[in-house]
Order: C-alpha cells, then structure tokens, then sequence
RNA sequence: GGGGCAGUAGGGUAGCCUGGUCCAUCCUAGAGCGUUUGGGACGCUUUGACGGCAGUUCGAAUCUGCCCUGCCCCA
C-alpha cells in the first residue's frame, strides 16, 4: 500500500506526476474495476475530512445542512427540458428491481435539482418561509464518455457539496449569487487556492440556468480546472417545479433561487497547486498530519531520545497541534522522504546533540530549517507554521500570476493558451467565440472576470475588431 | 466521437511472433532474524503473478473472439 522511494516524476510532466502521487501519497487508489470509480486511501479522505470540514463551517454560517434520496424518478426528472438536456447523455438508470422492470425507470442523481424543487413545491408556503437555503454533501453519478481522471472526471462525483437556495425576488437571489462566490473565495484562500471568477459563457452555463459564474484554478500544465459553480437560476424552476408563495399582500408568486457546488476537484485542486517534485505539500488546515517529530536515535542515548520526543508530542498535542511521533526502526532519511511525499508541513528532528543544547529543529515542507529554543517551542512552531503558510499562498499566488498573458491578437491568444490562460478583449458574440476557440485550440473560459491579478478594460474584439470587453481564454479540464 | 499503445506478484520487467523443463527475473515491495542509525543502510531466509470469460489444443502467459481496465494523441 505504500511505495516510499523512487523518484517521482518531475511535476513539469504534470499528468505522469498527478497519476503517481495521487497512489504514492496515499491519496486515491486508481484500480477499483469499475471505470470512473476511485477509492479513496484512508489519508486522501483525511485530507477530504478536514478541507470538507472546513467547507461546512463556511455553510453552516447561513445554510442547514439536509440529505435528499439518490434516486429520482424519471417523471420528475423529466420535467424541465433544457436541465434534463444537458444531461440526458449521462444519467444513470435504475430499471430493474430484482427480476422486475420497474414500471418508472428511477435516474441516479447527475445533480439533485429534480430531487430537492419537488419537495421545495410542498415545503414553501408563504413569503415567511423564505429565504430557505438548504445544502447537502452527496455523491453524485454521470456516465461521463471522455476519459476519466482521479478527482477531476469521474463517474461517481463522491464528494458533492451543492447548495440550493430559495428567495422572493431576483435581486436577493441575485445577492445569494454573491454570497456564495465570496464563501467560495473564503473556501479556497483558507487553502492558499488561487482562483479566477468569471461568468461562463452563455452556451456553457449550468443546463436550466439564467446565468453560472464559475471559479476556477490553473494546473501546472496551464489547463483551467473548474473548481467550483454558482448558478443563478432564476424561476425556471420554480415554474417548472410549481414553487410558489404567498406574498405580503396574499398573492401567489413564483420564487427565485440559486444553486452552487463544489466536488472533490477541490482536493484535485490543493495537490496540484501546492505539489512539488518530492509530493504532496499540504496546507496546515487540510493536513491530516500537521507535525512529525522525527527522533534522531543514537545507539546509547535512545530512551532518553525517545523520552525527550514523546515530551514534545505531548505538549504539541496539548497545543492543538495534529502531530505523529515517527518511532519506526528506519532511518531518519528514510522517514524524512516519507513525510515529505505525504506533505506534512512540519517536520522536527530531535537528536542527542539537541537535547544538550536544549534545542529542537524544525523543517517546513518547502525546506524551511529553524532551530528553536525547546521551551518555547510551542510559539515557535506557531510562528513557523503560519510563515510557511504564508509562503506557499504567495508562491501559489505568483505561478499562477506567471501563467496568465494578456493577448492583443489571435496569434498572441494561441500562445499564450499553451502554457496558461490568455486574457484578450471580446465582443461576447459566438461567432467571433467560436472563431477564437478554433484559431487558438483552446475555449472561452469567461467574461466579467474577478481576479487580483487581472485588470479588466474595454477594447477591441480580437476577432472583428467591435466593441469588446476582457475575457478569458483557456485550455480547460 | 475517432485513433493508437498496453495489462505477468505490492512496484518494475522478460517470456508471446515460433504453444510444451517456466521452478522466470529485478526491486527502493511484504514477512522474519541479525547487525545498523543527523537525508533513501546491509546480510541471510522467505512470500507472491500471467486482467476476465469463452474457444482452439493432448497441452495456452503465448493462438482466436468478445469483454473489462488503464495511459497517450486527435476532434
């Protein structure tokens, strides 16, 4: 279950580097025997467990948590024709029970829209009900035919937060709109994620939607990965779904509302920004283990050794810390190489020569050394850990600022999009769109972009020249 | 959607064309014992596989068909 030496490849050759580290690190095992199915290894779901925990938390400041069936029958799914057309090609179908055709074939949820709006249609009465803001941590199915990838594309979304919300008006749906992405944006600077906002085109928003304003993050190979959706859907489906209320002045309205996701491409998103060519390089708030203390084991003087260790362990756990205190019989080299692939931010060594100068060594992930005086080692770590912290969020920062281009041209778009994402002025026409994605090979990620690091102007679209505004182009995931 | 390559023990490979002494082999893999220990220690012993189903055959890792799974390239 674990292969601890051996080079791993360069992460300049990202997808060998991803499918490596995905099993070296112990984060999903690829060979379940199903096609688009991964198992997570116990510490990938530790890493899931606490970046999830720290998603609930963002939601449950003004969401309830709830749980819908997986199953949805096809009479309600069926109900809204643009939804069921953006995804009638990958729904799964229940249609046996035992031997038994069943006589309403049931679909495994793709999204749970058509499963939660029937039931929104009894549960909302009367403007009082309102504002309901519901969300739900669910797996999720899409019999996808392009080729699949651990946490990226897969056939069982397992790690599906989607929020589903319930508003009187369009504008406080539309404020929820913004509500959610700054949770969104909380979410990924809490795991030192760079992200771009921008509203996706109109051929490329959510199937049902009014408008989807997409957040996504740029891989080392300069593809976009979308890593997080907020819908606004206006009352398509209130429509649909009969969701109604009654308002101050006893009148039936249609509500508005809103939904939003995030799946485990988050975590897809945290090995592959943070990454290095030694493993995984994990964030404190994510790290299932945030401290490894590593004795430094001399023939005599092991116990007193170990003893000194344990006290450190000790007194860190009493301090919050997550900390293991490595007492294999290896090498420390060996152990050093071990924790390094699982991204542990902080590794101490204490040895013999550092019990006689009362000391400890700390080394950060990114290779970080600081010798600290052992009485205050509690406030020394503190202080290192939130450095190193620091340090990855603006390197994160900076490679992702290095891979973005403004391109005043097509020739300029098409280079740029090779190693990350051009920023170019666009009509918003699909004409010129599609004479963008042909000319560069690469999509039309957004428009309306939000990002520190890109400064938006107006200017002429690059294709006919017209009125035009900035937008994203990008290879995509 | 189209095309290509591949699947042999935990990992990496050979064998396949030309069916049979094949008890295959290597490892930074697992188990055990001993000596070691400030950046991947060493010795000895040992464990363990031909992706699945069918077919051809006296005999299949090897030939045939179908399926499953993975990777890469193109739309």
């Amino acid at each position: 279950m674990e292969e601890d030496t051996g080079a791993l490849p360069r992460k300049e050759d990202f997808s060998r580097w991803y499918n490596e580290i995905l099993w070296r690190a112990e984060i999903m095992d690829v060979r379940y025997p199903v096609k688009g199915l991964y198992v997570w290894y116990p510490h990938g779901f530790a890493v899931r467990k606490r970046a999830y925990g720290i998603l609930q938390s963002l939601m449950d400041r003004d969401h309830a948590e709830t749980m819908f069936p997986l199953l949805i029958p096809e009479t309600e799914f069926m109900k809204e024709a643009t939804h069921i057309k953006g995804f009638e090609d990958e729904v799964y179908w229940v249609t046996h029970g035992g031997k038994n055709e069943l006589e309403v074939p049931l679909a495994l949820r793709p999204t749970s829209e058509t499963a939660i709006y029937p039931m929104y249609s009894l549960w909302i009465r009367s403007h009082t009900d309102l504002p309901l803001k519901l969300y739900q941590i669910v797996s999720t199915f899409r019999y996808e035919t392009k080729h699949t990838r651990p946490l990226i594309r897969l056939r069982e979304i397992t790690s599906f937060k989607e929020a589903h919300t319930v508003h009187a008006t369009r504008e406080e749906a539309a404020a929820q709109v913004e509500v959610a992405l700054g949770l969104y944006k909380e979410f990924y600077d809490s795991l030192q994620v760079p992200v771009i906002i921008s509203r996706r085109p109109d051929w490329d928003k959510f199937p049902g939607a009014d408008y989807t304003i997409a957040v996504d993050t740029i891989m080392p190979d300069g593809k976009t990965l979308q890593i997080g959706t907020v819908h606004m859907l206006g009352d398509h489906f209130s429509r649909t779904y009969d969701i109604t209320y009654e308002d101050a002045d006893g009148e039936q309205q249609y509500a508005y509302q809103t939904c939003y996701g995030i799946s485990e491409r988050s975590i897809a998103a945290i090995i592959s920004v943070h990454g290095d060519d030694k493993g995984l390089v994990l964030p404190p708030a994510v790290a299932p283990t945030q401290i490894v203390i590593v004795p430094i084991i001399i023939g005599k003087r092991r116990d007193e050794v170990l003893s000194a260790a344990t006290a450190l362990e000790e007194e860190l756990k009493g301090a919050g810390f997550s900390v293991r205190l490595d007492r294999r019989d290896i090498r420390p080299g060996a152990k050093y190489y071990h924790w390094e692939m699982r991204g542990v931010p902080l590794r101490i060594e204490i040895g013999p020569r550092d019990i006689d100068t009362n000391t400890v060594v700390a080394v950060t992930r990114d290779g970080q050394k600081t010798k600290l005086d052992r009485r205050g080692a509690t406030e020394g770590i503190f202080s290192v850990l939130a450095e190193f912290q620091k340090r990855i969020h603006g390197t994160a920062q900076q490679t992702m600022a290095d891979r973005i281009t403004t391109a005043r041209t097509l020739e300029e778009t098409a280079l740029a999009v090779k190693s990350g994402v051009a920023v170019i002025h666009w009509c918003g026409s699909r004409e010129c769109a599609e004479k963008i994605e042909t000319a560069v090979d690469a999509s039309i990620l957004g428009s309306d972009i939000r990002s520190d690091q890109i400064a938006v102007s107006d200017g002429p679209c690059v294709v006919c020249g017209g009125e035009g505004r900035s937008a994203l182009v990008a290879r995509t995931y």
